[in-house]
RNA sequence: GGACACCUCCUGGA
DNA sequence: TCCAGGAGGTGTCC
């Protein structure tokens, strides 16, 4: 029998503390999210996280209708990827697409399987989709509340399981009772994907440019700095980002390392700034580093070094 | 004396039987309403006819402060009425603004007139608030049981009454000439003169910074640096708030001037990254301040100097 | 310019 | 709990 799920995301915010869920019953769904996020990635990740979870289940040959009520979901997949493909994934104004890592996923999730996609109008009542939205803004209110309980759902019942082969499927309708007959709504965030705090990701991305294997290595510099990234060198000199990964990559030895962190502070919602010294070849040197976030992560936008007495 | 008057609607069911009051004291306040209309238009007429009726007798010069718990009519009147003019009277959307006569008639009785607006949370036990709120109410209800008798209040005493004119004036303390020739001293948008951007305020603080009458008083750096400012100086030093605010005004005078913005880029909406030179005795030095948005405007959060070879 | 979604805030009610 | 009257914004695409 075809499948109905609903997907949908929420961000509070927007962005901000995000989450998304697909449902099917109140058996089956599963939920996520992020700390920050937006309401796209969730309309997104919802559809995604279900196509996945079906595939795993070994239902990619059943026929699946998605209820979404994101025209921007909808239209990605079903309109706009194709055009996006032939322009190496650039938009109508040639700027890149956004939320390119889900985009693909999906395209790649969807090709071969037999789905449809129907818009159902949001906050109008429809009740798997009221049930989804409702999973997904318990997430992202988790998020939100930095609590420790994610409420993420039973997912698939059975294709959870690692023990669920073939000779489980012998049982009725909708697959094997985990071996908890609790719903098992409220899993305690899994370890595996605790998600690390902005300050965490950012004083580990700023350690790792101090190392040669990130200093040699032109594309991944070019994913850390910052389209406009410039920087005040310690000896008062001015560098663009270019010079910078050319002479970088050029002589990438390392030449100091990062002694102390004197603080890393939000400057805005999407700023945090990294403070901090670092001793080498050259002595003692104090430091501060900008970063920002943007649609593909967190990049270095400004860096000035001085040096201490 | 500055005339405190609280305004305040209501609308059973909303919308339905409704009703608007302003009270001074219980010998002057004044209430009013429909058969049929919505809570905002009563919040917005409670406030037309406080200004109507202060005019009429004679206070158009008075100091006049409303206070008033919708923030509907609040940011109306401060802040987005400018907005809507430039647009057509659209909103934001596009779609037309709502209640439209009212919201046009506030505007121009407002105009000229010295009038503070303060937001009280309703019912929270504000005196004026509840009395104004009592009438508002008083009269929505008497308009849903069809009630022959309205009670719309006294007005205020003497402007209500049609043979008030320039010689009854001679009467009590308030009341000054209406023909004062004061021009509005309205807090709201100055619409004279051309804001300045986020960039060129920001420029302008830096180079206050620079000299020596802003770095000798106390109270303009406590000011203009962020609660969390820190700063490592073109020696490599570290310096907090108070440390910079102390070390400047004992020794104040100005010991480098700006000699180029070499860029200032907005890094997030509210923070902005300002890169310069600075030339004085100690020679040239390159340098950045991060600026962010607050409350109470641009403060300083970080800044750091190198001395360039 | 259009569309969908995600919100944030205040008030008024039943 | 539920609903309505009002405004502001962002995320995304065409």
């Amino acid at each position: 029998m075809t499948i109905v799920a609903a997907a949908d995301g929420s961000a509070l915010g927007n962005p901000g503390p995000a989450g998304w869920a697909w449902y099917v019953d109140d058996s089956c769904w599963a939920a996520g999210g992020w700390p920050h996020g937006t309401n796209n990635m969730g309309e997104l990740m919802a559809v995604v996280d279900l196509l996945e979870q079906t595939e795993a289940a070994g239902l990619a040959g059943e026929p699946l209708k998605v209820l979404c009520d994101s025209q921007y979901v909808i239209n990605t997949v079903t309109k706009w990827i194709p055009g996006w493909k032939r322009k190496g994934w650039r938009k109508a104004d040639g700027k890149p697409v956004q939320n390119l890592e889900l985009v693909q996923r999906l395209d790649e999730l969807v090709a071969g399987r037999n789905v449809v996609f129907e818009w159902v109008k949001g906050h109008a009542g429809h009740e798997l989709n009221e049930a989804a939205d409702l999973r997904a803004r318990a997430v992202a209110t988790a998020y939100q509340r930095k609590s420790a309980a994610i409420p993420t759902g039973p997912g698939w019942a059975g294709a959870a399981m690692p023990g669920a082969d073939a000779s489980a499927k012998a049982s009725p309708a909708r697959a094997v009772a985990p071996a908890d007959p609790e719903p098992a709504l409220f899993d305690a965030a899994p370890l595996r994907d605790e998600p690390a705090t902005d300050e965490e990701t950012v004083v580990r991305l700023e350690t790792s440019l101090l190392t040669a294997e990130v200093r040699a290595d032109a594309s991944r510099l070019a994913e850390l700095l910052h389209p406009n990234f410039e920087e005040i060198g310690a000896s008062g000199r001015l560098w663009d980002r270019d010079t910078t990964i050319q002479a970088l990559t050029s002589s990438p030895a390392a030449d100091a390392e990062l002694s102390a962190v004197l603080g890393v502070s939000r400057v805005a919602s999407d700023a945090l700034l990294v403070v901090f010294e670092t001793s080498g070849s050259r002595g003692l040197a104090r430091r501060s580093s900008l970063w920002v976030r943007t649609a593909s992560g967190w990049k270095l936008r400004f860096h000035q070094g001085t040096p201490a007495v």
